[in-house]
DNA sequence: TGCCATGTGTAACTATTGTTACTGTACAAG
DNA sequence: CTTGTACAGTAACAATAGTTACACATGGCA
């Protein structure tokens, strides 16, 4: 576990930190799909994200889901200190967006080396600030974009996260993340199929332009 | 000015912290409608409310606007948080909502504090965490709500804010708030009228059901 | 009193997005 | 080869929101 962390986060934190986060976390692996955190959770844990990547999703009171944003390597879910320092209940979905490695800190560890390493007390501020970026990047997103914009950003996202160009989904995935229906998909799609932007096959979309 | 501190603060921070408090911060009044913070301004204070209401706006690359939330006594701009600590340009405009008192704190103490107080820290945490809920907030009602819906939780919000169930707004305001046109604001207040949640004058809008 | 700026009401039209319904196609399993 | 299932294409229509244009009302002030 010393080689992943150490892989990850020796650019950020010093040595001694690492030692302890691996003396006290435990390493989880996450296939594509899978289901880290559950609103309505109570979460105990704070993970650090090793290798892969998560998508943070929202959900309203009809179960419609809504794509946050993506978390990398070197993020950890700014969601998830604040469940963790208020005890409250998760307020988000996370899934593996593709097969993932995670380090889980217990909470109590959170506010014992916020006082003992001026690191983690640096990383922890600085996940809320580029959580809170990455909001506002997503308010901005939904309030000024019409939906084929919003459908091309969310391809390059998804092509950049996944560090491939030819994104493996379905019509009805994409639907899902950007809160529409499959056909209102199928047709920007196809728009943005003529305008050069894109190819379609089934089951899979080639993103052109980067 | 330790008086207001302690009027808004004594539950939260301890005495010397208050007293560092009013030693290092100025005091700063402001009108309706003035602006306290401009998008791309170099943040080099935290403002902390002392009485009266902010309302932070976010702005497209046009020049529209989007109301966020609104700040009220005891809050402290999370997203100045941020900028302090990171040092960048404000993404966010602050505009007051009506009279208010704020108090600048220079940022060299936001650090210092940190390591200080734990009440400060703990001040500090609970501002991020309550920042992001209301993102989140406002990201369920521009996503899941409709115009109408989301017209009738501003004017709810702006009654609670102001105290008053009486709003001296006109529809053109409202409007830049919620990011749409003047006329499609006048007709869904219509319709709100005619189910009986709100009564219509000129320049003003009474708010029945809150 | 008459003029003007600001605010509001409303019609008519367009654009965007959501919904329903049906077709066709690819592919795997029997 | 047939059948079933998941996926994709598309038409037709409905609902919502945005735009343009104009009429009218209110209140201050010259």
């Amino acid at each position: 576990m010393i080689e992943s962390l150490t892989e990850a986060y020796s650019f950020i934190f010093e040595k001694e930190l690492i030692e302890e986060m691996a003396e006290v976390g435990h390493l989880k692996s996450v296939k594509a799909g899978e289901k880290i955190i559950e609103i309505g959770d109570y979460v105990t844990y704070m993970p650090l994200l090793i290798s892969g990547a998560i998508k943070i999703l929202r959900e309203d009171k009809d179960g419609d889901e809504l794509l946050l944003y993506f978390l990398e390597r070197g993020d950890t879910c700014a969601m998830t200190l604040s469940c963790c320092l208020g005890e409250t209940k998760s307020e988000i979905r996370a899934v593996a967006e593709k097969e993932t490695e995670i380090i889980m800190i217990p909470i109590e560890k959170m506010e014992e080396w916020i006082s003992k390493y001026k690191t983690w007390r640096h990383f922890v501020f600085e996940s809320y600030q580029s959580r809170l970026t990455e909001m506002l990047d997503t308010i901005d997103t939904i309030a000024f974009l019409n939906m084929d914009q919003r459908l091309m950003r969310y391809l390059q996202d998804k092509a950049k996260i996944n560090q491939n160009e030819l994104l493996q989904v379905t019509h009805q995935d994409i639907a899902y993340d950007l809160h529409t229906s499959r056909v209102v998909i199928s047709r920007l799609l196809k728009k943005l199929k003529l305008e050069g932007k894109i190819e379609l096959q089934r089951n899979s979309i080639k993103v052109l332009s980067l």
